[in-house]
RNA sequence: CGGGGCGUGGCGCAGCCUGGCUAGCGCGUCUGGUUUGGGACCAGAAGGUCGAAGGUUCGAAUCCUUUCGCCCCGACCA
């Protein structure tokens, strides 16, 4: 491809708006164009750039048995009833109603595909015999996000890698999910990603049920949890904290005391009045699990972890069945149960009988201040078992920086990470909804056991760039980047010049190599600098001084000297080395140093 | 949905507080010339409903009201 041919408007300045790094170079390398919020245009080089991310996702996916077929963006709402997920959606399914003569067709824009793919699958299998099957495509998914951000990174419509499997049995399904975690790894290596393989909430299949993977970033969304030490990874919703050895500290009990705080009912009000620390405080959370209060006590400077407050209720019940539902208490529940306001709750004193669940730094606590189950007061010298004793005590809050290891003897660092990829055990949730039911050997009827796997074309792109680019632009592995090769003429009208960047161009062309000529007749300076910003690999410069001695002039974008090879068979050795590259991508791997250390960063 | 910020040629900005000649500057674009290995120089040119609507005023980019859009922080995220 010559660059005057195709569309490729770089920009010197960064647009008002952009501010991460991979949305700043996508637009100013003209990979990308916004059209509204959490919409954009991937003009020629961005869209080269998804085609091969989506390309080594589809070849992945072939290679690990899965089957591609594709499913339509619009399916009748009627679908989305039958499984509870207009309601489970709210606001982020986007509705529509087709206009057909005399009456309207409610519509949604499919955020995901469980619910086509098992329809489909309910009316052509039935059998044992036809699975395990895993279908995948790769299409456009909507999500109205609320607040769509990052240039690329969270969008309303966004290109989504899905695979269902459907399998007969627990043990196939952790067949095809171990395929598809492999394959994962295979496609996110190739992307020259540094990834993290993390535990995240399991659902009803319970287990070892549910791995993200996640690229650290500074600019990523979620939070991760990550021992360097045994590796031991997850998310912040499901990590858990490992429990120490400690000792009381030898302190006197203060006598129980209350003191007025008027209108103070939030951590921070609470400690300014009674000038202590977020941690000596108790926060005490009402909680109705499925309708009956609980309260829950959390150290001031903790955040409650409402997956693990669910899991506790259940350890308590002692029975198998699961909390359908646990929110925080209304305010009337609240003054019911405390006999006082939203804000003074507390564990000594509380009206009504309600269950205590502690989160296991609160044993640790001397001296604390907490709610006086009563309007504008606070208790300070709180002391456990003194004065109050929680019914039982568990791990109830978000794991922090620092926090110990439930793996080893080591501690927990908390990373900022992009989710590019989600492998999940699903189980029967939607074969139920939708009776896609099995014969087995024994002519028994089953709900088919599924798994989805989803992986974010898009986010491999924006998020390779978060870690792979310096001040001049981007770094794209050869197995990314829209051209493989660049070819830069310094001088356009010099006819040797141009005829040797054309014959070289061809030759690589009809080798299999994505080339570019920038054939723009403008100063090298300019040609340089855009070289840098869209970050081809490899780079060649033809110029009359090297053409006197019969030379080229190469540099991978991720070196900083560049070298020579001859004129002669450049297009020979230059497809070798792009090749060897493909294969390996060592180049590029080796020359991410900072970010093996990012991996590993404290 | 709460909090904050921003809308002025394609891009980045100034002007607004304190209303007043023909709305400026840099980059980019086009023409001609001189240049040509890391974002050249000279001369000329095109390109604007100052986000939109309403109001105040002799007069509004500027003041007031409403509204639309975009960005950031928070809440939310199968």
């Amino acid at each position: 491809m010559y660059w005057t041919k195709t569309l490729i408007p770089t920009m010197k300045e960064t647009p008002e708006g952009a501010e991460i790094p991979s949305h700043v170079l996508m637009l100013r390398a003209g990979m990308i164009s916004q059209v509204m919020a959490g919409a954009y245009t991937y003009l020629p080089l961005g869209h080269r750039v998804l085609k091969k991310a989506e390309r080594i996702v589809r070849e992945e996916m072939d290679a690990a048995g899965a089957i591609e077929l594709a499913m339509p963006a619009m399916s009748p709402r009627g679908l989305w009833e039958r499984t509870g997920r207009v309601e489970a959606f709210g606001d982020v399914l986007v509705q529509l109603n087709l206009h057909r003569p005399g009456r309207k067709v409610p519509v949604v824009l499919g955020p995901t595909h469980e619910e086509i793919v098992t329809e489909l699958v309910s009316r052509n299998i039935s059998s044992y015999r036809q699975m395990p099957i895993t279908l995948y495509q790769i299409t456009s998914k909507f999500r109205n996000e609320e607040r769509p951000r990052f240039g690329v990174l969270r969008t309303s419509e966004f290109l989504m890698k899905d695979a269902y499997s459907f399998n007969p049995s627990v043990e196939s399904l952790g067949e095809s999910y171990e395929r598809m975690y492999a394959a994962y790894c295979k496609i996110f290596d190739r992307c020259g990603l540094d990834y993290l393989v993390v535990e995240a909430e399991s659902g009803p299949i319970g287990g070892d049920a549910s791995h993200e993977f996640m690229i650290p970033a500074e600019n990523g969304e979620d939070a991760v949890l990550h021992c360097r030490a045994c590796g031991y990874a997850a998310n912040q919703e499901k990590a858990e904290i490992g429990s120490r050895d400690w000792t009381t500290p030898d302190v006197e009990l203060k006598p129980l005391e209350k003191v007025a705080t008027p209108g103070a009912s939030t951590i921070e009000q609470v400690s300014g009045f009674l000038k202590c620390k977020p941690a000596e405080l108790i926060k005490t959370l009402i909680y109705l699990a499925d309708g009956k209060p609980i309260a829950v006590l959390i150290r001031g400077d903790h955040d409650a972890n409402e997956g693990k407050i669910r899991r506790a209720c259940l350890s308590a019940a002692g029975t198998a069945a699961s909390i359908n539902k646990l929110e925080l208490a209304p305010p009337e529940v609240i003054e019911k149960v405390t006999g006082a306001p939203v804000g003074f709750a507390g564990p000594v004193g509380m009206k009504e009988k309600t269950p205590i669940f502690a989160d296991l730094e609160i044993q640790k606590m001397v001296n604390a201040a907490a709610g006086a189950n009563a309007a504008d007061a606070h208790l300070t010298g709180v002391n456990s078992p003194r004065d109050f004793r929680p019914d039982s005590s568990h791990d109830l809050r978000n794991a922090l920086d620092g926090d110990p290891c439930p793996r080893c003897s080591s501690n927990l660092s908390l990373r900022q990470a992009i989710e590019v990829g989600h492998v999940f055990k699903l189980g029967t949730k939607y074969s139920e909804a939708l009776a896609a039911r099995f014969l087995d050997a024994d002519e028994k009827l089953h709900p088919i056991i599924m798994g989805c796997y989803g992986i974010g074309v898009n986010r491999i792109v924006a998020g390779l760039i978060e870690i792979s680019h310096d001040g001049d632009g981007i770094i794209w592995p050869v197995s990314l980047a829209p051209y493989e090769v660049l070819i830069v003429p310094v001088k356009v009208p010099d006819e040797e010049s141009m005829a040797a960047a054309e014959r070289l161009h061809d030759r690589l062309a009809a080798a299999g190599i994505d080339v570019l000529l920038d054939d723009r007749d403008c100063r090298a300076g300019v040609k340089f600098k855009d070289a840098d910003l869209i970050g081809v690999p490899l780079r060649v410069v033809i110029g009359q001084r090297g053409l006197k001695e019969g030379k080229l002039e190469i540099k991978w974008r991720w070196e900083k000297e560049s070298g020579k090879i001859a004129l002669d068979g450049a297009a020979d050795q230059l497809a070798k080395m792009v090749r060897e590259e493909r294969a390996t991508g060592e180049r590029f791997r080796g020359r991410q140093q900072h970010n093996k250390s990012l991996l590993n960063a404290v």
